[in-house]
RNA sequence: GUGGCUGUAGCUCAGUUGGUUAGAGCAUCAGAUUGUGGUUCUGAGGGUCGGGGGUUCGAGACCCCUCAGUCACCCCA
């Protein structure tokens, strides 16, 4: 006999922790429609062409690539010049990475009936081949939002809001919001002259947090800077103060470049919006890169409540040309994504899970024979009829069992029909909180309240 | 892909310098209780000690290999 397993990185959701999901699904769900998001699902995989090379070399090493095992592809796969070639006859599908690219690419083919803007949300599992570890699956669900066909930057402070809106409703408190701009760093990158290294400044800069700022330093030479442009970027990390002090110390840092101005203008436009007040204002930090290169534009990114360890539940940004790489120019983008795991393992380690996420069956009608589970049978319509959620026990087990049975479910009424109270007509409604019990006819019993 | 730690009952873990038949708590099931749950008491079932090899008179323990889990790095939600 096998020992049954999962894959590493997997998990099984059993009744309380899908309810636990469900609730952040919702909450996140009706954020999303009350901002005027429409909902969208694609396939689970999707031709590899559509996926490779649109999340850098690391992406496609982490990608899940789907076997085509029939005999005529192994036959040819074996008559593969290279490796390289052999995984493109081998493999033609792999399992999406996110799901912005499986959107632009919904975008692109249906660019003939879209309405422009498109606004649309999506709630869907994404498959990452990474090692597992704390807040890090293998299997995880996103949540995005996102605008097509909208170059307004009120698209980026409606986005916002919903993260505000969002994380305020699950009762989180201490997250941050931190937002920057593509434009600035690709502006940092020109005023040393290094535009070609953009990605490596941006991967280490993002790093400061956990390495440091000599940790940085080591990284920049390694990536092969020179020390008067390290300089220019320690200074640039430097940048501290209110908001309004950042904004400033950015405009005369990056004077000389003008793409910079313009981030920093579109930055500051985000940050000062003044459109709607902000139950955590977001702030700006000039060291967030995010690692997708295909961001132009503002890029935010939701930190977890310090003290939780967590890292990024969330995070966004805006790609001026992200339906390009299928061919259609000139549209814009602008979204946000949520990490239901990771918020979900940080509510639950603060304990922010509701009670009434686990209400489910109410009433439980306990069968002590062929008469009263005929009775009771009806009754349980009537609740269920009423949207109340029963059941009743279909074995008549001894009533000791049974009463451990709704203890154990939770459920807080358990309804008797005995002999005795099948001859009176009356029901005994027992509450198992309070442990009250009384009897009741049948109409009362209609008009009662779980 | 790289490194550290951990694998004993369904779960959480004991198990002495290597020594007889591998234990506890929780959980499960049954009984005390033939119309009343939670608390209590009694009993039962449940293990090729992750797998394979080695050292030894003797291995859950020591050595090697392997698999799995976990944490960290890379990268990322």
């Amino acid at each position: 006999m096998i020992k049954p397993s999962i894959p590493s990185g997997t998990r099984d959701f059993g009744p309380v922790v899908v309810r636990k999901r469900n609730y952040i699904f919702q909450t996140i769900r009706s954020t999303f429609e009350v901002y005027g998001f429409q909902p969208l699902e694609t396939p689970a995989m999707e031709n590899l062409s559509t996926l490779t090379g649109k999340y850098g070399e690391e992406g496609d090493k982490l990608m899940f690539r789907i076997l085509s095992n029939n005999d005529d592809k192994l036959a040819a796969a074996k008559a593969a010049a290279s490796n390289k070639e052999m995984s493109s006859i081998l493999s033609d599908k792999a399992l999406r990475y996110d799901l912005t690219i499986p959107f632009a690419r919904y975008v692109v083919m249906n660019q003939q009936e879209l309405t422009l803007p498109f606004k649309r949300y999506q709630m869907q599992p994404v498959w990452r081949g990474d090692r597992p570890q704390k807040g890090r699956y293998r299997e995880f669900y996103q949540c995005d939002a996102d605008v097509v066909g909208s170059n307004s930057l009120l698209n980026e402070v409606e986005l916002l809001l919903i993260y505000d809106t969002v994380l305020t409703r699950l009762g989180l408190q201490g997250y941050e919001l931190r937002v920057n701009n593509r434009k600035i760093l690709s502006g940092l990158a020109e005023v040393i002259g290094k535009q070609d290294l953009l990605t490596d400044i941006t991967i280490s800069i993002d790093k400061l947090d956990k390495i440091g700022a000599e940790g940085v330093r080591k990284e920049l030479a390694a990536r092969g800077l020179t020390d008067a442009d390290i300089t220019t970027i320690e200074q640039f990390l430097a940048i501290s103060g209110t908001s309004e002090e950042k904004l400033a110390q950015l405009k005369t840092l990056l004077a000389a470049s003008e793409t910079a101005q313009k981030g920093i203008e579109e930055l500051s436009f985000v940050i000062n919006s003044g459109y709607a007040p902000f139950n955590t204002a977001p702030i700006i930090d000039v060291t967030l890169a995010r690692g997708l290169n295909y961001y132009t534009g503002m890029i935010v990114e939701v930190k977890a409540p310090a003290t939780v360890k967590m890292g990024s539940i969330g995070g966004g940004g805006r790609y001026d040309d992200l339906t390009g790489m299928f061919g259609m120019k000139g549209t814009s983008g602008v979204g946000i994504s949520f990490g239901v795991d990771r918020i979900y393992d940080v509510l639950e380690e603060l304990k922010l899970f509701p009670e009434a996420t686990q209400q489910s069956t109410k009433v439980l009608f306990l069968n002590l024979g062929e008469a009263s589970a005929r009775a009771a049978f009806s009754y349980m319509m009537q609740l269920r009829a009423r949207g109340i959620a029963a059941e009743l026990f279909h074995e008549s087990a001894k009533m000791d069992k049974q009463m451990k049975y709704a203890d154990k479910r939770g459920i807080p009424y358990v309804v008797i029909l005995g002999e005795s109270e099948l001859q009176e007509n009356l029901l005994s409604v027992k509450n198992l909180v309070s442990g009250q019990q009384e009897k009741v006819s049948a109409a009362a019993f209609a008009e009662m309240t779980f």
